[in-house]
RNA sequence: GCCGGGGUGAUGGAACUGGUAGACGUGCCGGACUCAAAAUCCGGUGCCUGAGAAGGCGUGAGGGUUCGAGUCCCUCCCCCGGCACCA
C-alpha cells in the first residue's frame, strides 16, 4: 500500500478487481433478501452533469450499505434514449439520431464506470432498441383490443411555416422557436392512454405508499384532482332545434348566480353564432392562435365576445346570454361554464371587465357584499348560505346543492357527478426519433394492430430529421404494408409514441433484461418487485412517477406482475447549485461567464466583496446561485472533478456537503476539504492497515471531520434504516463508501 | 393563473411537541509547527456599539396569538419545481 493518497491509481484498480469478480451482479437465486435500488435512468445527453453524480452516488450509498448488510442487491443501470434533443442534435451535425445517441452512451458508460458505482451492468436496457420498445409495441396491441388506449382528436401546436408539430418546449412567446411564426393550434387524430379509467385507483393507491414524500403525494391528488359536483344542461332552441347545452360546476349552491355562460372557441354553439357575426368568426380566429400550454392559456388576458344566442336557466327559466370565452378549454369537461361573478374569481373579473352583472347567492354572517371589489369570502363555501335563491335561501353548501341537483334530475336536466381533473394521456408523437405506434391503418378494417408475429415494428435507424414534419411519413418503404386481416393494400402509422412510455416501464424489465419470450419474466419480476427504493429529482414528482404507476397496474391486469405500486420508498434529491457571474455586452444582455473563470473576493470575515475574471483581472458581476445549468453557465462538469481529484473526492463532497434532499451548493473549497479528508483517511488507514479502516475511524484521530461526515451521511441512511444504532450506521456506510482501501 | 416546496450568519444547513437561535461542516481571521510555503494541529468567528465589562438588535416584510414565536394564525413580497409534446 502506498503513502501517498493517488486516487486514480486506487480507483483504476478497484474498478478493475469489481468487474473481474462481477462483484455487483445481482443474483436471480438466492437466500438472501432482495434489496431493489433504482435510480431514474438518465437521458443520454452527452456527458453527465453533477446532477447525475449525485443521483447515482445516492444510490450506489445506499446499495453498497444494503449489500454489506446481507443484502441481495440489484442496482440497475440503462438509458432512457428515445427523445427530442437526438433530433435536433442530427440536424445541426448532420447525425441520424440514433448514430448520435449510441456513441452519447458509450462515453456516458465509461463515466458511470469511472465514477465507481457498484452497478451491475449485464442487466443494462436501452430504450431505443427493438429487444426493448417491441414489448411496448406488445403491450400497446393488447391494451387497444381491450380498449385501454383509443383514438380521438387533440390539439396541438403547429408552425405553420415549418408545417410541423411543435413541443410545449419548442414554443418562445408563442411562436415557432425555428421559424419565428406566430404558433397555431391545429386538431389531430391522436391515441390515448385511458388514464382516467384508474383515476380513482391511482389516488387510492398514495395511502399505501408510506415510504414516499408526503409533498408528492400531495401533488398526485392534486394533479388527479377528484372533486364532487353537478352535470347539468341549460336548454335551448336554434334554428327551431331543441337542444340542451351541458356544463359541470363544483359550486352548484350558486346556479341561482348564474348571469351568463361561456363557451370554447372551438363549440359547436360558437361557430353556429359566427355564421352571421364576423366579429365573433374573428374572435375565434384570433383564438387560434398562441400555444396550447395550459402555463400559457392560463396566465393570458381573459377576453370574451358575446353571442347572440342564449340560453334558458334550468331552475328560473330565465334567459342567459352565451359568451365565447379564450380562457374555456374545449379538451377539458363539457368545453363550457356557467359564470357566476359574485362567486368565482375569474367570473368576477371578467364580468367587471365586460359590465355583465354581478348577482349575489350567497351570504357570509357580518360580512356585507359590494360589486366594488373581490373579497375571498365570496367563495367561501363552508360558511355560506343561499340568499336570492328563492326557496333554497338558507341552505348551506350541502343542503343547497343536494336540493338543487335533487331539482335539476326531477326534470332531467342534471345530477350529481365525481370528475376527475385528470386528463387521458395522449401519446402520439409526429417525430421521427420514437418507439414506432404498432397500428396499420386500412380502407377497409379501419385501426388494425400489428399482429405479434410482426413484432416489432422497427425504426429505421439511419435517417436524418430536416425539422418540417416526420421523416417517417416521407418513407414508403415504412409506411406501406397490407392489412393483417384483409390482406388489401394499407399504411402504417407513422407517428412514435411519447417518450414517457418508455420510462413507465423499465423498472420491471430490469428484473429480466434479456427475456425473449415476453415483457417481463414473470418469475424474475415477482423476486425483485417493487422497487425498494427509488431515487430522482423532484421535477417528476408528477408525470413520471404518475405514469409509471398507471403502467404497473396495466401490466398487473395484464398478469404480468404481481401487486399494485411499482415504487415503495422514493427520494427526491435537491439540485446540483452553482453561483453565477455575468458581464453585459453593449445591448445589455447578459454574458455569463463560469466560475471557475472567476476569482471571488472576499473581506477579512470572507464574505465576498467583489469578483474578477482570472483572464483579464477585470471585475465581472455576482449573479445569485442556480441550478447547474447550460443557459447560466455555471456548471462544473464531473469529470474534470474526476481527473483532478478522483471519484471518491466528488461523491464524498456530494454526500456531505447537503443533506440528499435538499439543494447543494458546488463548492470548489468544499471539494478541496474532501479531497484532504480522503488523504487523511488514506494516510490512517495506511497506518492502522492491520486493524482495517473502521477502526481507523474509531481511533479518534479523524474524529472531527468524521463527526460531521456521519450527521450527514446519517440522514441518508436514516430515511432507509430507522432502527440501526448511530454509531453503527455510520461505520458501516463509511466503510461501504471507502470499501476500496480494504 | 393553478398545484407543491422554500426564504435562518459570508456559505451548506441545525434548532424534536411553542422554551438559551445559529449545532456540525465550509469559508474567513489569529496562533503553533516551518528558513518559507503547503499540509497538519489549536483558538476565534451572527450584526451593531464598546478598550473591556457589557448593552442593543437579529430567522424575507408587516400584523396577530402567547409569559415566551424560526416554529402557530392572517396579509404581502421574493425564489425554486411542475402545469399534461423537455426529459
Amino acid at each position: 500500500m502506498q503513502q501517498d493518497y493517488q486516487p486514480k491509481n486506487i480507483e483504476a484498480a478497484a474498478q478493475q478487481y469489481w468487474e473481474g469478480r462481477h462483484a455487483f451482479c445481482a443474483e436471480d437465486k438466492s437466500d438472501k433478501p432482495k434489496y431493489y435500488c433504482l435510480s431514474m435512468f438518465p437521458y443520454p445527453s452527452g456527458k453527465l452533469h453533477m446532477g447525475h453524480v449525485r443521483n447515482y452516488t445516492i444510490g450506489d450509498v445506499l446499495s453498497r450499505y444494503h449489500r454489506m448488510k446481507g443484502y441481495n442487491v440489484m442496482q440497475p443501470m440503462g438509458w432512457d434514449a428515445f427523445g427530442l434533443p437526438a433530433e435536433n442534435a442530427a440536424m445541426a451535425n448532420n447525425v441520424p439520431p440514433a448514430a448520435w445517441t449510441y456513441s452519447n452512451i458509450e462515453y456516458m458508460k465509461t463515466q458511470l464506470k469511472s465514477l465507481g458505482l457498484g452497478i451491475d451492468w449485464s442487466r443494462e436496457v436501452t430504450t431505443c432498441k427493438p429487444e426493448y420498445y417491441r414489448w411496448e409495441q406488445w403491450l400497446f396491441t393488447r391494451l387497444f383490443k381491450k380498449g385501454i388506449i383509443y383514438k380521438k382528436t387533440a390539439s396541438v401546436n403547429w408552425d405553420p411555416v415549418d408545417h410541423t408539430v411543435l413541443a410545449n418546449e419548442q414554443v418562445i412567446d408563442g411562436r415557432g422557436w425555428r421559424s419565428g411564426a406566430p404558433v397555431e393550434k391545429r386538431d389531430i387524430p391522436m391515441y390515448f392512454f385511458r388514464i382516467t379509467q384508474y383515476a380513482e385507483e391511482l389516488l387510492q393507491g398514495l395511502d399505501t405508499l408510506d415510504g414516499w414524500p408526503e409533498q408528492v403525494k400531495t401533488m398526485q391528488a392534486n394533479w388527479i384532482g377528484k372533486s364532487f359536483g353537478v352535470r347539468f344542461a341549460f336548454p335551448y332552441e336554434l334554428d327551431g332545434k331543441q337542444d340542451k347545452l351541458w356544463v359541470y360546476t363544483t359550486r352548484a349552491d350558486t346556479i341561482m348566480g348564474v348571469t351568463f355562460v361561456a363557451v370554447a372557441a372551438e363549440h359547436p354553439l360558437a361557430t353556429r353564432a359566427a355564421q352571421d357575426n364576423p366579429a365573433l368568426a374573428a374572435f375565434i380566429e384570433e383564438c387560434k392562435h398562441g400555444s396550447v400550454a395550459e402555463a400559457d392559456i392560463a396566465t393570458m388576458e381573459k377576453k370574451g365576445l358575446p353571442t347572440s344566442i342564449s340560453v334558458t336557466h334550468p331552475i328560473t327559466g330565465e334567459q342567459i346570454p352565451v359568451w365565447v370565452g379564450n380562457y374555456v378549454l374545449m379538451g377539458y369537461g363539457e368545453g363550457a361554464v356557467m359564470a357566476v361573478p359574485a362567486h368565482d374569481e375569474r367570473d368576477f373579473h371578467f364580468a367587471k371587465t365586460y359590465g355583465l352583472p354581478i348577482k349575489q347567492s350567497i351570504a357570509v354572517k357580518e360580512q356585507s357584499f359590494s360589486d366594488a371589489a373581490w373579497q375571498e369570502w365570496y367563495a367561501d363555501k363552508e360558511h355560506g348560505v343561499c340568499v336570492n335563491s328563492s326557496k333554497y335561501d338558507g341552505l348551506n353548501y350541502e343542503q343547497a346543492v343536494d336540493a338543487i341537483a335533487a331539482d335539476l334530475a326531477a326534470k332531467s336536466l342534471g345530477e350529481k357527478k365525481v370528475q376527475f381533473r385528470l386528463r387521458d394521456w395522449g401519446i402520439s408523437r409526429q417525430r421521427y426519433w420514437g418507439c414506432p405506434i404498432p397500428i396499420i391503418h386500412c380502407p377497409t378494417c379501419g385501426d388494425v394492430p400489428v399482429p405479434d408475429g410482426q413484432l416489432p415494428v422497427k425504426l429505421p435507424e439511419n435517417v436524418v430529421p430536416d425539422g418540417a414534419g416526420s421523416p417517417l411519413a416521407k418513407m414508403p418503404e415504412f409506411y406501406e404494408c397490407t392489412c393483417p386481416q384483409c390482406g388489401g393494400k394499407a399504411r402504417r402509422e407513422t407517428d412514435t409514441m411519447d417518450t414517457f412510455v418508455e420510462s413507465s416501464w423499465y423498472y420491471a424489465r430490469y428484473a429480466s433484461p434479456q427475456c425473449a419470450t415476453g415483457m417481463v419474466d414473470k418469475a424474475a419480476a415477482q423476486q425483485w418487485l417493487p422497487v425498494d427504493q427509488y431515487i430522482g429529482g423532484i421535477e417528476h414528482a408528477i408525470l413520471h412517477l404518475l405514469y409509471a404507476r398507471f403502467f404497473h397496474k396495466l401490466m398487473r391486469d395484464e398478469g404480468l406482475v404481481q401487486g399494485d405500486e411499482p415504487f415503495k420508498n422514493l427520494l427526491t434529491q435537491g439540485m446540483v447549485v452553482a453561483p453565477t457571474f455575468y458581464r453585459e455586452d453593449a445591448a445589455g444582455r447578459k454574458q455569463w461567464i463560469n466560475p471557475a473563470k472567476v476569482e471571488v473576493k472576499t473581506d477579512n470575515r470572507g464574505r465576498p466583496i467583489g469578483a474578477t475574471l482570472l483572464a483579464d483581472g477585470q471585475p465581472v458581476n455576482i449573479g445569485g446561485t442556480e441550478k447547474m445549468a447550460k443557459s447560466k453557465n455555471n456548471g462544473v462538469d464531473p469529470q474534470a472533478i474526476i481527473d483532478e481529484y478522483g471519484a471518491d473526492t466528488a461523491r464524498l463532497f456530494m454526500m456531505f456537503a447537503a443533506p440528499p434532499e435538499q439543494s447543494l451548493e458546488w463548492s470548489d473549497a468544499g471539494v478541496e476539504g474532501a479531497f484532504r479528508f480522503l488523504k487523511r483517511v488514506w494516510k490512517a488507514a495506511h497506518d492502522h492497515v492491520e486493524q482495517g479502516i473502521v477502526t481507523a475511524y474509531r481511533s479518534g484521530e479523524l474524529s472531527a471531520a468524521a463527526k460531521a461526515l456521519r450527521l450527514q451521511l446519517h440522514q441518508t441512511i436514516a430515511k432507509v434504516d430507522d432502527d440501526m444504532g448511530r454509531r453503527k450506521t455510520f461505520n458501516t456506510a463509511i466503510a461501504a463508501n471507502m470499501e476500496l482501501l480494504n
